[in-house]
DNA sequence: CGATTTTGTGAGTAAGCACTCACTATCATG
DNA sequence: CATGATAGTGAGTGCTTACTCACAAAATCG
């Protein structure tokens, strides 16, 4: 699923979030769709409360009746998500990763397509979150703790037996991932947000994974 | 330089903003440099013209006289910048790179590390275009222009060499470009904005750039 | 069915926003 | 020194903002 089709997007949120907080009243869900596109192509500062209001179809009291403040709506959107959507989705990479036969390049290029499938899926709050991670440091420790923690404990295991068999050069687990996702990240951006386009997802990843694993090989 | 000191940063905007709108007025200069740090800071959408008048210790009518808009504000810090600081500081890595001695690896690294000194250098610059790039879709281009394309014509004849030669496997210097610039501005982030402290800028560059030489071997 | 809670809203409100304008002070220059 | 241009501002302007509140409709439940 390529980012533009955004309806299972929204549906993943809205489950998150009604996970989270409850069976949701109709009007509340419309804010939570609203918001959640009003965010990703704005920004949360440039989004007014009245243009999400509009969009739902709803009073603008509304959103304030069930979210008390802008910045809470916000919160309430992120996080169900960073709980039920990304960790979980981590824990498939990372099964993916242990059960892919062939060798580590193999390996790496299947967690990168999961992954960047997982962020097509979900594009409005990736979109959201790269935009709003600089300037709110609440999400830095929502994200640290919810999702590069765990990531890097697993890879930490995962990294250190391929070492021990003389497959990868020694190298901490915080500096793979960051060079991975940094690499990834940049694909992304690249293919759908600055020269969205024709991208060969299956080379491009074959690319990257090369690089890696050639790079890194002892 | 570490970001963290701004003098310098602050002196070069304002250089090259001089250059772009000849001399400037002392309030003038006054809100260029505010303006610059609140952006940076707080981002632009979620700064007010007051707050960058109270910093500058200037009337907000003064921005107005000056600039117009909030809008023209942003444009005429960025632009000038564009033009006077990252075209010549690219000319400058395209230097280094022809002129290195030794095999692909040093010459990549001594690239990033001249890249990774300017991105400390000019610090809240590099901010600012990191949060309004994804909202603001005037600065898409003027990057696109200013910086990529000239970017990529030099690659194209310097990859283009490297590959005739057997040193390097034929790879579009966009691509090579994308996975670069991911790797190192990955490495900016987290080294100057998700977690701050000690890091070892020699190691990191030599891991990345030793990714890129051995993992694009023929 | 009656009582209570939940959901929803129209009509505010005070504060904040980008921006304007009439006016003064400062300045270079003929 | 007179003159026109530039720099600077206090006091607004109208509009938008996030948010409140009294009140009504609907759902929930003993």
């Amino acid at each position: 699923m390529k980012p533009g089709d955004l309806t299972e997007a929204v549906a993943a949120v809205l489950a998150a979030v009604e996970a989270a907080e409850g069976r949701l009243a109709p009007k509340k869900r419309a804010v939570i769709e609203a918001a959640l596109l009003c965010f990703a192509e704005t920004g949360y500062a440039a989004t007014s409360t009245r243009s999400i209001a509009h969009r739902a179809g709803v009073a603008e009291a509304t959103i304030f009746r069930h979210f008390g403040t802008k910045a809470d709506l916000l919160l309430r959107l992120v996080r169900p998500v960073a709980a039920r959507l990304i960790q979980p989705g981590l824990v498939e990479a990372q099964e993916i990763f242990a059960e892919t036969e062939g060798n580590l390049e193999a390996k790496i290029a299947r967690m990168m397509t999961a992954r960047l499938a997982f962020a097509d899926r979900y594009a409005p709050l990736v979109r959201i979150l790269l935009q709003e991670l600089p300037v709110n440091p609440e999400l830095h420790g929502l994200l640290q703790d919810s999702v590069i923690g765990g990531l890097i404990r697993f890879l930490d295991i995962a990294l250190g037996e391929e070492i021990a068999q003389g497959r990868l050069r020694p190298i901490p687990a915080p500096r793979f991932l960051r060079i991975l996702a940094s690499m990834l990240i940049g694909y992304w951006i690249a293919r759908s947000m600055v020269a969205p386009g024709e991208w060969d997802d299956e080379a491009e990843i074959a690319l990257m994974a090369g690089l890696l694993a050639r790079g890194l090989k002892p």
